[in-house]
DNA sequence: ACTTCGACCTGTTGGC
DNA sequence: TGCCAACAGGTCGAAG
């Protein structure tokens, strides 16, 4: 689910609910997610106003006077709002709670999210000041991607997922960028030329900026319980069709594994 | 400085 | 139907 569009969808849907709010408490019903729910955040938050929401790269970011809620939602986690007294699942560790009786509920089966408490300037906590600049960002473009990748041996698929080159690029959408780009994944990063990264720059925006309209579409209402899945699945052109025939020139889609992640291309159509 | 790989967890899927 | 291994949207940090 977490991949940067399903991130900033989140952001969309929960802000609202959550801008200007204050919260009244904190339940913890598991500490231990990627790394222990801290004590200050207990003790400092409640009582206290989240005054604005922001997204950097995966992390989701929830500003207070007293500090800033750090959410990352790893590869299981979601976030939703629900009346307080709503039932609990089993997977349901945190519970920001408001003081209208609404609830941020963190909810994480694999508890590779974590949910962190840092101090402005935030942008110098240890897991933000390394990341890399935002895709959609003018600030990431073909002239930056390109100086970045020389002398760069790993994987072209790699390195775009490297978040201290740029963040938010999961497996889902390297594989459709590098598609679109007619790149192939495995490709050393200093080896391609710049003509291709010219592609690769815009293909990676646009891919983004498609699923998030898509995902801004089906998980629009965060107070819904339904939890609606399956939003893009079917617009995907390689991601999840190893075996089948490429879209555009009917070539059997390659599966590999790359740096272990599952990787599909048409070696056709991607050089 | 760069690259690879193990680790953190639970749930689902596919082969036998 | 059951069991077990392999795999899943992420990414940090140690080891090479």
């Amino acid at each position: 689910m977490p991949e940067l569009p399903e991130v900033e969808t989140t952001k969309q849907g929960i802000s609202p609910h959550i801008r200007n709010k204050r919260v009244r408490e904190i339940i913890v019903r598991q500490r231990k997610l990627r790394w222990e729910v801290p004590n200050d955040l207990l003790i400092d938050l409640p009582g206290n106003k989240i005054t604005n929401i922001q997204r950097r790269g995966k992390y989701l970011l929830l500003y207070s006077s007293k500090g800033v809620l750090i959410i990352h939602l790893g590869m299981s986690g979601s976030l939703r709002i629900v009346d307080e007294s709503f039932s609990v699942g089993k997977h349901d560790h945190v519970d920001i709670v408001l003081e209208n009786g609404n609830a941020l509920r963190f909810t994480d089966p694999r508890r590779f999210g974590c949910i962190l408490w840092g101090q402005e300037p935030i942008e110098s906590h240890p897991l933000l000041v390394k990341l890399g600049p935002e895709p959609l960002s003018n600030e990431f473009d073909c002239d930056y991607l390109f100086a970045q990748s020389r002398h760069r041996s790993v994987a072209i698929k790699t390195l775009i997922m490297d978040s201290k080159i740029v963040v938010g690029v999961g497996n889902i959408y390297a594989n459709e960028a590098l598609f679109i780009a007619g790149i192939n994944p495995k490709r050393q990063a200093r080896k391609i030329s710049k003509l291709k990264y010219e592609k690769l720059v815009p293909s990676i925006k646009e891919v983004l900026r498609q699923a998030i309209s898509v995902g801004g579409t089906t998980l629009r209402d965060f107070t819904n319980i339904s939890g609606e899945p399956g939003y893009f699945r079917q617009s995907l052109r390689v991601y999840g069709r190893g075996g089948q025939e490429c879209s555009a020139c009917k070539n059997i889609l390659k599966e590999i594994r790359l740096g272990q992640r599952s990787t599909v291309y048409c070696s056709r159509c991607q050089r």
